[in-house]
RNA sequence: GUCCCGAUAGCUCAGAGGAUAGAGCAUCUGCCUUCUAAGCAGAUGGUCGCAGGUUCGAAUCCUGCUCGGGACGCCA
C-alpha cells in the first residue's frame, strides 16, 4: 500500500535520472511529517541518493517539482532534502484507511515470506507459582505468537514445563515431612500455591540446618549454601530423593506425580486469566533423555569428543568448551535442550524456532545453536533467542527466599480490583451488568500493555504504585478511545443513521485532527511489520498509543453525531469505526482486548 | 580476568544514520449546559555517561575509558 502520488513520483524519477537502479520492489516510502511542519507526510530524500545516482538535494528538486504540479497535492515544501506534502483529503483518505479491509490486509506479508514458526515461552518449574517474571515471559510470548500469527506466519506455541529435578524434590520432602496429606481441596489453596509454600518450607529447614552446621563448624564458614547443601540433613534427603525419582520409585513417582498435578492444574488457571494458550506441551520427565541420542550422534560424527574421565565435551571455539553428559554418562541442562529442539523439529517440521528466555540464558542458547550448526542441521541458522530483560523492583531485585516475589495471582486480582474501582468511581449510581467482565478486560490489558511497552531485552523496573494507573501512556488509554468509538457507534445505531451512511465523501475531512489520523492509520501495516520483523511488540505498543493520541485530538475538535451537515457526519462516523477497527486489530495482536464501555 | 547488555528530562522509558532529541509520570496553568474528562490544550524540565574517530549529517556506527547489570558450572 503506498501513497499514488508516490508510486507516480518514483516513475517519473526514474525517467528524469537516467542509471537509476531500482531494487526490486523497491517504493518511495513517506514518513509522516513532523508536527511543526507543514504536511501531511514526508519524503526523505536522504535516503534516495544511491538509488537515483544524485544529490539528495538535486532529487528533492525535482520531487517538489513534480509534486506541486501533481493534482493530489495541495502544497508541497522542501526543506533540505525533505519533502513536506500536503495531500488533498480525497486522496489521503482514498490511500490511507478509506479501505480499511486493504488497510488490515496489508499486514499481511506475501505467501512467499510466510514461516512456519515454533515459540516456546514460559518454561515453568513445578515446584512454585509463578511471579511478575514469568508474566513477563507469558506476556512477551504470547503477543510475540500473536503478532507473528497476525502478519501471516503459521505459529505453534508449545511450553516446556520442568517438572523433574532438585527443586520439585525440595517440595516433595517437605510436603512428606509437614504436609500431615494437605490437598488443595482440603486447604482451599490453590495448588501451585499449595506445593510453592511446602518449598518455602523446605528452605527455611534448609536454612536452619545450614547456620546449625555453621554454628557447629567454624571452619566452614566461607563456604557457600550451595557448597554445604550435601553437607546438611535435607540437602542428602533431597537428593537421595532425586535418585529414587529416577529410578522410579513407585511411591516417589506417585507423590511427583500428585503434587506436579496440582501444580499444573494451578497454572492452568493463572494462563486462562492471562490468555496464554499453547498448541502443545511437553515435559522435561519425558524430554530429558532426549539429548543423549543426539550426543552420541555427535561422537560418531567426530564432532564431539570424549574426555579422559569420560565426560562428553565439545570444542565451541570462541565459546569455549561445553560438557555435555556428565562423566556419570548422565545428562545436563542444554543436553536436554539438543533433544528438545531436535524434538520440535521433528514434531512441526518449522521453518524457525524461537525461544522466549531470560537474558542470563543468552551463552547457553548461544551454545545450543552452535553445536546445532556444528552437528550440520541446516535450519540451525533459523534459530533466535529472544532474550528479555528482567523485572526489578523499586526495592531492588525479586528474590524468592526473601520473599520479595510479585505473585501472578496476586498481581492479576489487584489489577483488575484497581480497574473495578476506577469503573465504579465514573459510573456512579448506574452500575454496569457487565463490570466484572470490563474490570478484567481493564485490568489485564494495562498489565500487559504496560509490560510490552518495554522494549523486551530492557531491563525494566516494575514500580507497582506507577504502574498500576490507567492514565497516560497506558493500555487503558488506547481502549478508551476504542470504547468512545463504540459508545458512537451505539448512538449512531439508536438514531437510525448506521444504514444511511451513504454519504461518504472523505474530501470533506480536511482538518489537521482528521487528516493526522488517516496518515497514522497509513502506518498501521508497516508498523505490524516492522514489530514482527524485529521480534519486538514495543513497536505496536507505540503505534497505538500514537493513534489513539491522533484520535483524541479529533474527538476533542471534531464532533461526530452532531456535525454540521449529514454529509460530515457520515464521513466522519466512518472515519471513526475504521480507527476503532484498527486498534481493536492492533490490540488483539497484543493479545488484548476493547471493553463494550468504560 | 574474559565476554554480553545498558547509560537519553526529577522518575519510568521511546528514539531502523537524517530536520530544532520525544512520550508518560511528577510539578504548575487552563478546558466538562455539545458524541465518555480513563480525555484535551499549554508551561517547566536535556553537556543524549566521558574522550576521540567515520560521515554532507551521529543519541544512533567505530575505538578507548568510567559507572551499573548479567554471563562465564559435570546447576537449571
Amino acid at each position: 500500500m503506498n501513497f499514488c502520488c508516490l508510486n507516480e513520483l518514483k516513475e517519473h524519477l526514474i525517467e528524469k535520472f537516467p542509471g537509476t537502479q531500482i531494487p526490486e520492489g523497491w517504493e518511495i516510502t513517506a514518513e509522516p511529517c513532523p508536527a511543526d511542519m507543514t504536511g501531511d507526510i514526508t519524503v526523505n530524500c536522504f535516503r534516495f541518493a544511491r538509488i537515483f545516482r544524485n544529490a539528495p538535494d538535486k532529487i528533492a528538486a525535482a520531487a517538489k517539482e513534480f509534486l506541486a504540479s501533481h493534482a493530489e497535492v495541495e502544497q508541497v515544501e522542501k526543506i533540505k532534502a525533505f519533502v513536506n506534502i500536503v495531500l488533498k483529503p480525497g486522496a489521503l483518505f482514498r490511500d490511507s484507511l478509506a479501505d480499511i479491509d486493504a488497510l488490515l490486509d496489508a499486514a499481511k506479508l506475501p505467501e512467499s515470506s510466510q514461516k512456519k514458526i515454533v515459540v516456546e515461552y514460559s518454561a515453568p518449574n513445578t515446584n512454585k507459582p509463578q511471579h511478575l517474571g514469568h508474566v513477563r515471559n507469558n506476556t512477551l510470548g504470547m503477543a510475540l505468537s500473536s503478532l507473528l500469527k497476525r502478519v501471516g506466519h503459521k505459529v505453534s506455541p508449545v511450553n516446556l514445563i520442568n517438572d523433574r529435578g532438585i527443586h520439585i524434590c525440595k517440595s516433595m520432602l517437605a510436603y512428606q515431612r509437614f504436609g500431615n496429606g494437605a490437598t488443595p481441596e482440603s486447604t482451599g489453596i490453590k495448588g501451585d500455591h499449595l506445593v510453592g509454600d511446602f518449598y518455602v518450607k523446605y528452605n527455611d529447614e534448609l536454612n536452619k540446618q545450614l547456620a546449625k552446621l555453621r554454628e557447629q563448624n567454624p571452619e566452614l564458614k566461607g563456604k557457600s549454601d550451595d557448597d554445604l547443601f550435601l553437607k546438611t540433613e535435607i540437602g542428602r534427603a533431597a537428593q537421595t530423593m532425586l535418585q529414587q525419582w529416577e529410578a522410579g520409585d513407585p511411591e516417589v513417582r506417585k507423590l511427583w506425580e500428585t503434587m506436579n498435578s496440582w501444580v499444573i492444574a494451578g497454572f492452568e488457571q493463572t494462563y486462562k486469566r492471562m490468555g496464554v494458550e499453547f498448541f502443545q506441551l511437553y515435559l522435561e520427565s519425558d524430554t530429558y533423555l532426549l539429548g543423549k541420542n543426539v550426543v552420541e550422534q555427535g561422537l560418531e560424527k567426530g564432532v564431539f569428543f570424549k574426555r579422559d574421565d569420560g565426560a562428553v565435551m565439545v570444542d565451541l571455539g570462541k565459546l569455549g568448551e561445553k560438557v555435555l553428559l556428565r562423566s556419570d554418562g548422565t545428562s545436563v541442562y542444554i543436553t536436554q535442550d539438543l533433544g528438545t529442539t531436535l524434538k520440535k523439529y521433528e514434531d512441526f517440521k518449522p521453518d524457525s524456532q524461537i525461544w522466549v528466555v531470560g537474558d542470563e540464558q543468552i551463552l547457553h542458547f548461544k551454545m545450543l545453536f552452535a553445536i546445532l550448526k556444528k552437528m550440520g542441521y541446516e535450519w540451525a541458522g533459523n534459530l533466535y533467542h529472544l532474550a528479555y530483560g528482567m523485572v526489578n523492583l523499586p526495592s531492588g531485585k525479586m528474590k524468592s527466599r526473601e520473599g520479595t516475589v510479585v505473585d501472578a495471582d496476586d498481581l492479576f486480582a489487584e489489577m483488575v480490583e484497581l480497574a473495578k474501582k476506577a469503573t465504579l468511581e465514573r459510573c456512579g449510581d448506574e452500575v454496569p451488568e457487565d463490570i466484572d467482565e470490563r474490570s478484567e478486560i481493564i485490568g489485564m490489558g494495562a498489565l500487559k500493555f504496560m509490560l510490552l511497552k518495554f522494549n523486551p531485552k530492557t531491563t525494566m523496573m516494575f514500580d507497582p504504585e506507577a504502574s498500576v494507573k490507567f492514565e497516560g501512556d497506558t493500555g487503558p488509554y488506547v481502549q478508551y478511545a476504542g470504547a468512545r468509538i463504540n459508545s458512537i457507534e451505539r448512538k449512531a445505531r439508536e438514531r437510525g443513521i448506521m444504514d444511511s451512511a451513504s454519504e461518504i465523501d472523505w474530501s470533506l475531512l480536511s482538518a489537521t485532527e482528521e487528516k493526522e489520523v488517516a496518515v497514522r492509520a497509513f502506518f498501521y501495516p508497516q508498523a505490524l511489520q516492522a514489530a514482527a520483523e524485529k521480534l519486538d511488540c514495543s513497536n505496536v505498543v507505540s503505534y497505538l498509543l500514537d493513534l489513539a493520541k491522533a484520535y483524541n485530538r479529533f474527538y476533542r475538535e471534531c464532533p461526530v453525531l452532531n456535525a454540521d451537515n449529514e454529509a460530515l457526519r457520515d464521513t466522519r462516523l466512518a472515519l471513526c469505526l475504521r480507527v476503532r477497527d484498527i486498534i481493536a486489530d492492533g490490540l488483539s495482536a497484543l493479545t488484548i482486548s476493547i471493553p463494550e464501555a468504560m
